[in-house]
DNA sequence: AATGAAATTTAAACCAT
DNA sequence: ATGGTTTAAATTTCATT
């Protein structure tokens, strides 16, 4: 092999309009076939197949199901903005990630260090993680919970770390 | 047909130990082909094909392409915080829905009345979008934007409206 | 890295229970 | 709503450029 093509891999440098069109149909249907894809794209399926791959291998993309958390019996949703002790933003953030009732943790700059987004069965379920496993993680000062009462939007992000 | 089956099509009232198993092993991977479902599970492939499809024509589980904004190019993502005139939050929810930057907008109570999620290329984008649509919104009264410098998980809710 | 064509596997439609 | 069967279609592998 030679040197230049060392640790590549299934890398991606970069997207170029095909990369970013097949994106986008799978976007809307994850399971779309890929002979569909080309037919609708002009490229061969062999070459829709090839790309995505290497788009899921790489990292960028990733095909999965996604369950309405209302529909499945997790209907208290809750944003929760977190005051952390100096120097404890990022394991908090890794603490927080690893509960399964977190669906969102980012670090932030502004008046929160941390914000999570929380699904929880009902209110006793929330009280419960809220006191027993939120307040207690080492380097949270103060929460403040927001209440989700309707969803207008829910996209999509996923796991960056 | 009878009358208790009026109406029900495609719906589903309540999920079974089936239903479940199927949405965790599609949460891992959406483009699992049903015959490996069915001989994971040990259910009939026809079964499994049946049940999936009913959960995704009833609107419970999604299967779609997740790409990583980071890596198309979209790296500003900010948590907004809104405070709204009063009787307005509903409509700035459905107004800030509709902008293609946003995704996640919810109605909360606590000390906001909307939050949101924006991604934007770079600065200059956000900064138009604060200043020139967000702010310009009917019934937003007061914004406050939490930048997100490390995305530590980011799971899947969607489109409920 | 991308494509084409072959062999293999899977999905879709159908029907019976 | 489930499970089996058949037919059509898609995926995978591999050789080629």
């Amino acid at each position: 092999m030679r040197p230049q093509q060392r640790n590549r891999g299934a890398a991606v440098n970069e997207l170029d309009d095909i990369d970013r069109q097949l994106i986008a149909i799978l976007q809307k249907d994850g399971r779309r076939s890929f002979k569909d894809i080309a037919d609708e794209t002009g490229h061969p399926a062999s070459s829709v197949r090839y790309r995505v791959q290497r788009l899921e291998d790489s990292g960028i993309l990733q095909i999965v199901g996604i369950a309405n958390p209302l529909s499945i019996g997790f209907d208290h949703l809750a944003m929760v903005g977190i005051h952390c002790e100096p120097g404890y933003a990022r394991s908090v953030c890794e603490a927080l990630s690893a509960l399964p009732e977190t669906s969102y943790v980012v670090l932030t700059s502004g008046g929160f260090d941390v914000m999570v987004e929380v699904i929880c069965r009902d209110m006793e379920h929330y009280k419960e993680l809220l006191l027993e496993r939120l307040q207690t993680t080492e380097g949270v000062r103060r929460t403040e919970t927001f209440f989700v009462l309707e969803a207008h939007k829910l996209a999509y992000g996923w796991g960056v770390g």
